[in-house]
DNA sequence: ATTCGTTTTGGTAGCGTTATCAGACTCAAA
DNA sequence: TTTGAGTCTGATAACGCTACCAAAACGAAT
C-alpha cells in the first residue's frame, strides 16, 4: 500500500450548521395535525380521514421528512434490519448470497447488515450477538462450525434466525438448503452417461454437512448404477479453495488412482484440481474430465469452462431473508422445509469416452 | 428454483416469553448505583471510583447486558455504523471492498450496512439516503454514475462521507483513490519491455473516471516510448463484463487491427478478450498477449492465469472506512490525499515477442 | 471543626417515535 | 332533538440511553 503524503493546504470549513433534520413534530407543526395522526399516517394506519392523510403526506414530501429508524426501533424493540452473517463476503458464493438478501430487504425497506464470520464457532456466535445488540431481528445466518445444539439453542431464542445452507433438524421449517445429495447424484449420473465409471471424488479432509452429502450423493449414484468400488477413490484437500483441490488431486495421484474423471466438492476446488492436472502435463477435458459444484463466477470464467452444478444461491438468499424478515415479525414454530435443487451445466470440461 | 411444498407437522411452541432484555436500569438495580454511574462505565467516563467501574463490569458480564445501540443513536443522534454503497456485492472487486470495509468496522464495533446501487444516478442516490434514514454517519461511496456537482453537495452535507475509487476534486481528502494513469503506463511499459509495440486497448464505451484515465496512461506510456501510433487501436465494449470484452475484441478484429497484445481495462473484460480469441483459433499467450487490471480473484483462476494490475481494493475500503468513522466522529475540512498505487502481478497471459 | 477544591455520584429532562386511552366529531336512526 | 355507533383525533406515557447539573462524599489544609 501506498499513500503519498501530499498535503492539500485547503480552505477552512464555513462551519455551516446541518440543517437540523425534520421530526415527526415539525410534520404535525406545519400540518396542523397532532403527532399521532402524523404517526398513523406514516405507519399506513387505516383510522385516520382521506383529506388529513393526503395533507400529512404532502408536507413530508415537502418537508423531505424521514422517519428515524432508531426511535422506531427503540419503541417497537425491532430494528426492521436484516443481519446476514457469512464466513467471508470476499468469496463469490458469499457475495452471491448477500446480493440476494439484499434484494428482498430492499423490497421492504429494510436496512441489511452484514457480519464476517469466518473459521470458528466464537467467530460465528460472536457475529450473531453483535447483530443481536444492534436489536437485529431478522437474521440469515451461513453457519459452517458451530454446534447443531447451539444453533438450536439460538433458533429458539431469535424466531428471526433463517439457517442458510445447512439444515437442522428440530428447526427444518427454519432452514433454507440445498439438495446437495441429488446434486451429486446428477451430476455423477451425468459422467456415467458419458461412460466415465473410474471416478474419483475430490472433498474436503473434515467434511461439512454438505461435503457429506455429496460423497454420499455421489456413492448412492455409483451403486444405483452398478458400478462396483471396491475402494472408493476419494482425494481429500484440508481447505475448500484452490489449494485444497491441488492438495486432493495430488494425494488421489500418489496413491496411484486411476480415474478418467473426478467430481470436487466445489468450484473453485474444481480449478484448483484442473490447474495441477494442467501442470502435470494432463489435459483437461481430454484425459480427464472434471466437474464442480455451485455454478459461481468462476466457473464460467476459466477456461476450460466449467461443467458444474448450479446452486441457486442467490435466490435461496432472497427467499431466506423473506422468510427471516417475515418470522421476525410473526413467530411460527412451525411450517413447510425449504429446499432447493441444484441443477446440471453443461459447460466444457467434460468429455463424453468410448 | 423448486421448494418442494412436504408440510412438517410440528409440535406447538412453548411460548416461552422470551427472557426480556436487561437494560441499563438492570445494571443499576443490581449494582447498587445509579443508571448515571453505569452509563459512564459503559462509555469509559474517566469520572467513576475503580471500585464502582470493577462491580459494574462484573455485574454486566454477569447479566449479559449489552447496550441498544438504537437508543444510544437515539439520543446521540450518530448510529456508530459504517455505511457501505456500492454497484454490485455479487462483482469480486465490490466484495472484496466490502470485506475490506467489514474489517475496518468491526476492529471499532461499527456495525455495517450495505446497499447495492446499480445502474444510475438515482440508485446511488437513494441508497444514500437510505443510509442517511437509518442515521448512518460514516460512509463509503463507490459512485459511478452520479454527477460530481451532486457528490459536492453530499459532501458538504455528510461529514463522514468518503468516495473510494473516483476523485471529486474539491473534496480530495474525502477521496481514497487509485492512481490508474500510472497503473496503466506500468502495464504499458512492460508489454513494451516484451517486445509489444502494436498494442491494442480494450476499454468501455462511455468512459468512467478510471477508464479515462486508464486509457490515457497508456497513450503516455507509448508516446514516452517513441511508439508512434498514427491512431490509436481501441476497441470498445458497452459494459465492463466479458460480454463487453468479447464485443471489443470482435470490434477491434472487425475494424483489421493488428496486435500482438490487449491491454484490457479490468480482468472481467480481460477474459472475455481471452475467451473469444480461443473460440477464434488465436492462442493466448502464443499469438496475442493480454493483460487486465485489478487482479480480481478471476485472474488467478482463469488459465492462462491472467498477467494484470493489482489494485490493492481490500486495504484502499480498510483505509477509507476507517477514515470515515474518524471523520463523522470529528469532522475536518481539509487534510492530506489517499492516493494508492496499483502494481503489477506477472502471471501467464503475456510473453516475450522477437 | 471548618473550609475548600476535587472526585464521584444521582436526578432529571430529553432524543423521535408509537401505543393506549379517552375525547370529539360525524351521521343516521329514533 | 336526542341517542348511539362509528370514525377520527390528540394527550400522554413509555422505549433505553446520555447530557447536564446539582448534590454528596472525600480529603487536605486551615
Amino acid at each position: 500500500m501506498v499513500t503519498l503524503p501530499f498535503i492539500i493546504s485547503d480552505s477552512l470549513d464555513d462551519q455551516s450548521v446541518g440543517a437540523s433534520v425534520v421530526t415527526i413534530k415539525d410534520v404535525a407543526r406545519v400540518s396542523g395535525l397532532s403527532t399521532s395522526t402524523v404517526s398513523r399516517v406514516i405507519r399506513g394506519d387505516s383510522k385516520v380521514k382521506k383529506s388529513s392523510r393526503a395533507k400529512v403526506q404532502k408536507i413530508i414530501k415537502e418537508l423531505g421528512y424521514r422517519p428515524n429508524i432508531n426511535a422506531q426501533a427503540l419503541v417497537s424493540k425491532r430494528s426492521h434490519s436484516l443481519g446476514v452473517v457469512i464466513p467471508q463476503v470476499s468469496m463469490p458464493f458469499f457475495s452471491s448470497l448477500v446480493s440476494g438478501a439484499e434484494g428482498a430487504a430492499k423490497e421492504t425497506h429494510h436496512p441489511v447488515l452484514i457480519v464476517n464470520a469466518y473459521g470458528s464457532e466464537q467467530a460465528e456466535l460472536d457475529a450473531i450477538e453483535s447483530l443481536q445488540q444492534s436489536r437485529c431481528d431478522a437474521i440469515v445466518f451461513h453457519s459452517i462450525h458451530t454446534r447443531e445444539e447451539k444453533l438450536v439453542e439460538l433458533a429458539e431464542r431469535i424466531p428471526g434466525l433463517i439457517f442458510i445452507n445447512r439444515l437442522i433438524a428440530p428447526f427444518a421449517h427454519r432452514c433454507v438448503w440445498l439438495d446437495t445429495n441429488q446434486g451429486a447424484q446428477e451430476a455423477t449420473r451425468y459422467l456415467l452417461e458419458n461412460g466415465h465409471t473410474n471416478i474419483a471424488i475430490v472433498t474436503l479432509q473434515t467434511p461439512t454437512q454438505g461435503a457429506q452429502a455429496y460423497v454420499d450423493g455421489i456413492k448412492v449414484a455409483l451403486n444405483h448404477a452398478g458400478v462396483t468400488h471396491q475402494d472408493l477413490m476419494i482425494g481429500r484437500g484440508s481447505v475448500d479453495d484452490m489449494e485444497g483441490g491441488k492438495e486432493a488431486v495430488i494425494n488421489l495421484l500418489t496413491m496411484g488412482a486411476k480415474f478418467t474423471a473426478i467430481l470436487a466438492y466445489n468450484d473453485t476446488m474444481a480449478l484448483g484440481v484442473i490447474h495441477e492436472l494442467i501442470k502435470r502435463g494432463v489435459r483437461v477435458p481430454e484425459d480427464v474430465s472434471v466437474a464442480g459444484f455451485d455454478d459461481s463466477l468462476i466457473a464460467s470464467v476459466s477456461i476450460p469452462q466449467l461443467t458444474t452444478m448450479h446452486c441457486p444461491i442467490e435466490e435461496m438468499a432472497n427467499y431466506a431473508a423473506k422468510l427471516a424478515i417475515e418470522l421476525a415479525a410473526e413467530p411460527m414454530s412451525s411450517g413447510r422445509t425449504h429446499l432447493f435443487m441444484p441443477h446440471l451445466v453443461k459447460r466444457d470440461s467434460v468429455k463424453q469416452i468410448n
